[in-house]
DNA sequence: CTGAAAGCGCTAACAG
DNA sequence: CTGTTAGCGCTTTCAG
């Protein structure tokens, strides 16, 4: 029933098919598929037309095989549902151009026995480098010196120097957030942002903190850290509006933390921008774009952060060497929430 | 300087050197790894000792060369940034178990031309089978009858119905949240929801508006088609209320919207529940538990759905026959914006 | 310029 | 029970 000649399972064609249909030998049009050799232009033409005939494709496999590269990339995330995952895998995915390098997925939820276990299937399958994706910045333990191949930290770096880490330059956001917001002349700011533990909030905190002071201004009842959440938010903001009535901005550590703001003064009919400017951390879209006014917010560039990595690993897997922490700028993108009056 | 006898660069250990270190042949050596032919018990356990010793482990391209399984799927994407495609992808990965299978992650990003490449990549890989991802319920073009490998559709079906699709049952979702809501004594119900051309909407739609008739009730207002965001929560609420201001409910086409609705009720002192129950669609938890109050939601079992796409995935590579669209249940999570009175 | 032969790492007959 | 042989699909010497 098929177009085939024989048994009727469409079996993959093989080199041998080329070879055959262009009467010539298997190393004849090896050489010829990959420009390999001396191979008379005319027997060239002939292999490649019998290969587009039959539609053929080398199998990866056997070339991997011989050659010791698979043309694979591990991808090892620890929480695929966090926000921080997917843009960057996008990036990464985006870098290695559609199809050319194809990416193995793993999600070890933040589990160590599973993540090595996907350690473990990733090298068996004799991927060619590896991406270890962080869920938060926060260092996290490198895989070690014996990983037989090159691996890049993403957004969480690895905590030995020797590796490759690239992470969002959280010091330089904060800078970008907080000289945004003096810029627009406010003179009493606020912070509020999520778990001290987290060296994101640490790193935005101390520059945000830095760059107010160096303005000759303080930061409005200190820091405040709390949780990642809208309801922290709203309560903070609540208390913040009662302790100090006079605030003008309220600088927040993400977009959740700022919506919560948001709502808190809407509710008590505080003017945003005009009373208080509110901005945001992340730039989750699905927030600040959503939200009244809309949201002022620092970006983390993500996706380049992901476009990037894979370069690195790419030249990393070509044996190029380098290592230490690489950090990307930030990127402020400027909404509503902080117009000028 | 490594432990290895020669050069340096420490080659993967192959079944060769385990043979050698055993002081047998490599085919014994294969067969003791293997549990077949019979094997002497002492030399198996030396086999499996050299293999302990130089931490053997099987290249499996090799053996997907021989055996024309590589153990490897591919997960097609249309739209990595919605939230659908993660929940499904970790429970298609949570039921291949991990490690045992790997999974080729691509986004084509609703394009047809990069989708086109995946695949081809893919195929080219010797993956055994493939998954693809819809970014909505919409039908979507089979990827045609001479796929070599088994393909299951999710989320989003297959416009084939020869072809092998899983969905959530939008429909029974629809019904369940009515009956809920009706269950709760409310009487004047309106519906708002995402764009009508969203097989989604008018799935849900269609059966809440079948199952309200069905109690000897009406929709008030009929359904109100709009777009699936916070906004269009918000505006049309604020006509609801100034058209029927007697309604008692409100269920909404997805959690944004019903987010929208809850900001629009609070703002105008309308109290959620005793005044106006609210109720959501798709249990997004960034939302539903962090609105006030939270917000009751229906939840489409996503990673199940998942689950069960990698499970008929591998019956159909072992060679299990199946077709048409097989539908999953809903599940309605009950929070406080339902509550009764 | 072309082809025969060897081999990547592994498994599967088939003799011993 | 064990080893020899062949071969998966491809590249790569190395003679012709």
């Amino acid at each position: 029933m098929r177009d085939d000649t024989d048994e009727g399972r469409a079996r993959n064609p093989t080199l041998k098919d080329v070879a055959q249909l262009a009467g010539v030998s298997v190393s004849t049009a090896s050489k010829a598929l990959n420009d390999r050799g001396d191979v008379h232009p005319g027997t060239r033409v002939r292999v490649l037309e019998a290969a587009e005939r039959i539609r053929f494709r080398p199998n990866p496999l056997a070339k991997g095989l011989l050659a010791g590269r698979t043309g694979t990339v591990g991808l090892l995330t620890d929480d695929l549902v966090g926000r921080f995952s997917i843009p960057i895998m996008t990036g990464a995915e985006d870098a290695f151009g559609t199809g050319k390098m194809s990416v193995f997925l793993c999600d070890a939820r933040g589990d160590a026995i599973r993540m090595s276990y996907h350690l473990q299937a990733l090298l068996d399958r004799r991927v060619d480098g590896l991406i270890v994706l962080g869920s938060s910045t926060d260092a996290r333990a490198s895989l070690g010196r014996d990983i037989p191949v090159p691996v890049v930290y993403v957004y969480g770096p690895s905590d030995d120097p020797r590796d490759i880490s690239l992470v969002p330059d959280n010091v330089g956001g904060g800078v970008m957030a907080a000289e945004h917001i003096i810029g627009t002349g406010r003179r009493r700011i606020a912070h509020i942002t999520g778990e001290q533990s987290f060296v994101a909030a640490r790193d935005r905190a101390g520059s945000i903190e830095q760059t107010v002071e160096a303005a000759g201004l303080e930061l409005v009842g200190g820091v405040h850290y709390g949780h990642w959440s809208e309801s922290w938010g709203r309560t903070c903001t609540v208390a913040l509006l009662e302790q100090h009535p006079d605030i003008d901005a309220i600088i927040c550590g993400n977009d959740q933390i700022a919506r919560g703001a948001l709502d808190v003064l809407r509710e008590r009919r505080v003017g945003v921008p005009d009373d208080v400017a509110v901005m945001g951390f992340d730039n989750w879209e699905t927030l600040t774009l959503e939200s009244r006014p809309q949201l002022t917010s620092v970006d983390m560039n993500l996706e380049m952060l992901g476009r990037l990595a894979a370069q690195r690993l790419f030249s990393a897997i070509g044996g190029e060497q380098s290592s230490g922490i690489e950090t990307l700028p930030c990127r402020l993108v400027a909404r509503a929430s902080t117009a000028l009056g």
